[in-house]
DNA sequence: CTGAAAGCGCTTACAG
DNA sequence: CTGAAAGCGCTTACAG
């Protein structure tokens, strides 16, 4: 005999009494409740979770799919931390045990997430990366699991997310560099399938019309999260018969590469070129000058994202009514030396 | 009705029917299984998770516990992803989840981990960081939980365990250091309770025995994860009547502030003090000079890990016959610019 | 090869 | 306030 017919036995109470003392049903005399507290303290004894959640229904659990690829695993995880930090803090305050799933770049991302679901592993989910078209977010709508979003997508409707503000920061990114001066102002975007990259690129075609600036595809660089597309950013946007003279940023990195091709040819950021920076990534913070760019907190994301959650789920909605939540969560502003007035060159 | 109990109706065969042609079970009829198999496909059904653990006693999941901190939102995590991958690679092929459990800085991590384990939630355990003395090794060797930890201890004996080779890396940097000509070596070490700083310290003073240095307390420095402890030790270096012409870094990091503060002072990286770091960290790869230092394979930590914890466990420990692991992953020095010959100064 | 039935360890109406 | 009993959805000897 194991488990709680062990502690019921021991105490000569039924199990009944002593799932209701732990489980804090209010119909026990508090001297018997004290009774089976200690004892279960005392053997170390907790619930068998299969069997919890079988007879319960629920799983008191909530998972995190991340994916995991080479990209990511050099830098995006840097990300990580904050979030997951934010999210597990509001989920412990509401008795929820926060399981990060980790899925491979090697394995299908829907059926990964297919098996958690039907298998009913988890009362709620929270999906990261999400891409333009998602299918997960379909599969996550036709089955009865409450979810959240980290990132926008174009697949289903109705659904919660929390998002970075891509508007926001590139809103106030093109008006800084239309402030000094600039008119030919470059980008870099994301080469992978993440819905951030559209939206990204979307907002600045969206800031040069609000400012009466033309469009123009050359100056749009996909880059990947690495430091080594420099030398054919810097090239492509200043040997042209209408260089850029300023450029911003998605992976805050590809700075550094910029800045090792500028000192190659002599030139300075902030002053031949100006450059400002999306997320303040680690790997530049150290760079001279430093990087205009934005910063944020992660732990409001995770935080943000776990509230929408509970939102969702059937125990916790009274406590937060909030419904549908979809929003974007700001950056700030940090001001460098990478940006600077349009410099008056030859032409 | 539903879940295996309506599969079987729809299909007109038994539940255990369907188990077994769920499960792989020999003994089903081809065609049986066949049509068992493409109606739970059709039908999206798969077996609730905390029904199948509770009749079979195993979860086929492995938990990872890990903490956040302060110092890892910010740094310790970029060494996080790597290691999920490799871990959840070796899992996965043996039909183990991985789930990542964040236990926060602000909640005792024993009853944290206690939790899991008294709940029967996983199967097996890999632990990240652990102190010297580390009541959590206490805890799983008195349950029967497989466990293998990430990082020694001097609680417990007799478990699996993997770790960095800071024994291998100091006796390198130290052995290249004396044969640039250094005798007087100082060195950082982490200041938190974790006890790879412990370690470290000893390889230091072991490998300076073994090249018949002395040990000075007064070139050990202690530091966090962030840069800017480079005033307090160069000037603490330099200043002195004996000053130290080396340094080896436990947090990459520093180094920043090392070559901000020589530069202030001056002077420079490699020439006036040589400098090794241990681990590449991202935010220290584009330094100039270069910082000689070692580099490893995250991935091959994680693996190591995954295969160590696979042997002690039922399922697997026929494919994994190596009893109990404890070995050390290796790394391997990248010359940089940051080290050089011991420079003739006045002296 | 298949099915009826017991059992995994809990929770929760139901009755008292 | 407490207990006996049914039930959660599976798996697995056991019998055929």
């Amino acid at each position: 005999m194991r488990g709680i017919a062990r502690l019921a036995r021991e105490l000569g109470v039924s199990t009944a009494t002593v799932s209701r003392a732990l489980n804090g049903n209010p119909n026990v005399n508090e001297a018997t409740r004290q009774k089976v507290l200690e004892a279960a303290q005392r053997l170390g004894y907790a619930a068998n979770q299969a069997a919890r959640s079988l007879a319960q229904g629920v799983t008191h659990s909530v998972g995190f799919m991340i994916e995991l690829d080479q990209e990511s695993t050099t830098s995006t995880d840097y990300f990580f931390m904050g979030v997951v930090e934010g999210m597990q803090a509001v989920l412990a305050a509401h008795g929820l045990d926060l399981l990060v799933l980790p899925c491979a770049k090697s394995q299908d991302n829907f059926t990964f997430l297919q098996r958690f679901v039907s298998r009913g592993a988890v009362d709620g989910l929270i999906l990261a990366e999400t891409r333009r078209i998602d299918r997960r977010i379909d599969l996550l709508k036709s089955s009865d699991i409450p979810f959240v979003t980290l990132g926008r997508s174009d697949s289903g409707s109705g659904y919660s997310w929390i998002d970075l503000d891509f508007e926001g920061v590139m809103a106030t990114a093109v008006e800084r560099l239309v402030r000094l001066g600039h008119r030919r102002i470059a980008v870099t975007v994301p080469s992978n399938d993440a819905n951030y990259g559209a939206i990204f690129a979307q907002a600045y075609r969206d800031n040069l019309a609000r400012h009466g600036l033309d469009f123009d595809e050359a100056l749009v660089f996909p880059t990947r999260r690495r430091e080594d597309d420099g030398d054919s950013i810097v090239d492509g946007i200043l040997d042209r018969p209408d260089p850029a003279t300023a450029i911003i940023l998605f992976y805050e990195v590809t700075a550094i590469g910029i800045y090792r091709r500028l000192a190659e040819r002599g030139l300075k950021p902030g002053r031949d070129l100006s450059i400002i920076g999306f997320r303040r990534e680690e790997s530049v913070r150290f760079l001279m000058p430093q990087v205009t760019c934005f910063q944020m907190s992660l732990q409001d994301l995770g935080t943000a994202a776990a509230r929408a959650l509970l939102a969702q789920m059937p125990m916790t909605v009274r406590a937060f009514p909030s419904g549908i939540v979809q929003s974007r969560v700001p950056l700030s502003l940090v001001p460098g030396e990478s940006d600077g007035p349009v410099c008056l060159r030859e032409g």
